[in-house]
DNA sequence: TTTACTTTTGACCCGTTGGTTAAACTTTAT
DNA sequence: ATAAAGTTTAACCAACGGGTCAAAAGTAAA
């Protein structure tokens, strides 16, 4: 019974999981989620009350999973230029394996912004820069770059990775028009991105 | 009467709106926007027989205004490096003003992407980009960068000018934590960005 | 003032949707 | 075997939400 219980209750999840990102909180209905976990909408309930509690449980996995995703840049032991390949290589990866993850993310974010607290409250962000920042003291002073910059590097970083995938339907018919494929796209951008932002911050 | 006409379609437009680009179109209620116009929701059906009919009307308007802001680029007469600067300036002045544009367009593009072809169809993105590239031939191969790389350029700017707002709940969560204020992040960025792209390019 | 027309309203309709309930069915423990 | 507990279902409910309608209010021309 644990056994079918687990079963059941991760159906659902999944189910839900699916639902959600395609269709948002909003979009999203109960009756679809059950039929896709090939159940009763009662059972739904059964397992999750209501369909504010179940998307909470859906859209906090989906937050631990992608915060879990930039971890590991924090702890490697690489230098700068590494790290950034590194991370455009992984992360890039990781997006092309999800590729709606930021998309709903985002909205939701947007949609809620009080879950932004609740999500950030769990990572000491602050720490965490000032440990990449003092990793790199050396080299970001060869770099020319400051303390200050430093949002405005990781956010750039950031958003050269995922805003192909948060504007994909645009980027997607806009290289279509062109003949270009977005998964070829995606696949130069690993490299390039890195290259980009290690000349962007490299001393003339 | 006629100028009554107007007034009562320009209020329900404008509330329709402000409705929806806070909302999105699932979560938008007729009645809410409405009440926004002060006005009845018989008189809405009246106006626009239906909320599709509605929401396109809005988001084609949006369409029309977002795609405005990048046309000048492609006319201006100025150097490649002198149209960086002067896209991140105006781009990230135009979002100042309308923050909530980014993530509203993205996510009904996502939602129902059926629209991107009808609103690429309206441009001729090729004779543009062809445009740009024949433009600055000179210029790009003093860069070193080909026809090839322009997708992945073109779209790394983009990406630079809309995510901050795109996921401005987040980084600006991020942000406040570390004592800096959103507008003036965006106001360092307007710099920022265009020389971090001019360096990214620049031959060694 | 009457007539013809447009604009605005309150009341109503009805399909959808989140959520409930009571009973049937399963499993586990005694 | 049987009682107790957990699991699953069909049927149901209330309210929400988009959309309609007929009548009232306003406007302009004859």
């Amino acid at each position: 019974m644990a056994e079918n219980d687990k079963q059941t209750e991760e159906r659902i999840f999944e189910a839900a999981t699916d639902v959600f990102i395609e269709k948002g909180m909003d979009g999203a209905r109960m009756q679809d989620i059950a039929s896709h976990a090939g159940i009763n909408k009662a059972l739904l309930h059964y397992y999750f009350r209501t369909k504010e509690q179940l998307f909470n449980a859906v859209f906090e996995m989906v937050a631990r999973k992608i915060i879990k995703k930039f971890a590991p840049v924090f702890d490697e032991n690489l230098s700068l230029e590494a790290k950034i390949r590194f991370f455009f290589k992984e992360h890039l990866t990781f997006l092309q394996e999800n590729p709606r993850l930021p998309a709903f993310f985002l909205n939701e974010m947007n949609r809620n912004p009080s879950r932004i607290k609740k999500i950030l409250s769990g990572v000491d962000i602050d720490k965490l820069w000032l440990k990449l920042y003092s990793q790199h003291k050396e080299e970001l002073k060869n770099y020319n770059l400051t303390e200050e910059t430093m949002p405005q590097l990781l956010t750039s970083i950031v958003a050269l990775s995922v805003f192909p995938f948060a504007a994909r339907g645009i980027i997607e018919g806009v290289l279509e028009k062109m003949g270009i494929d977005f998964d070829k796209y995606i696949e130069t951008r690993k490299t390039f991105a890195a290259e980009f932002v290690i000349k962007a911050i490299s001393r003339p």
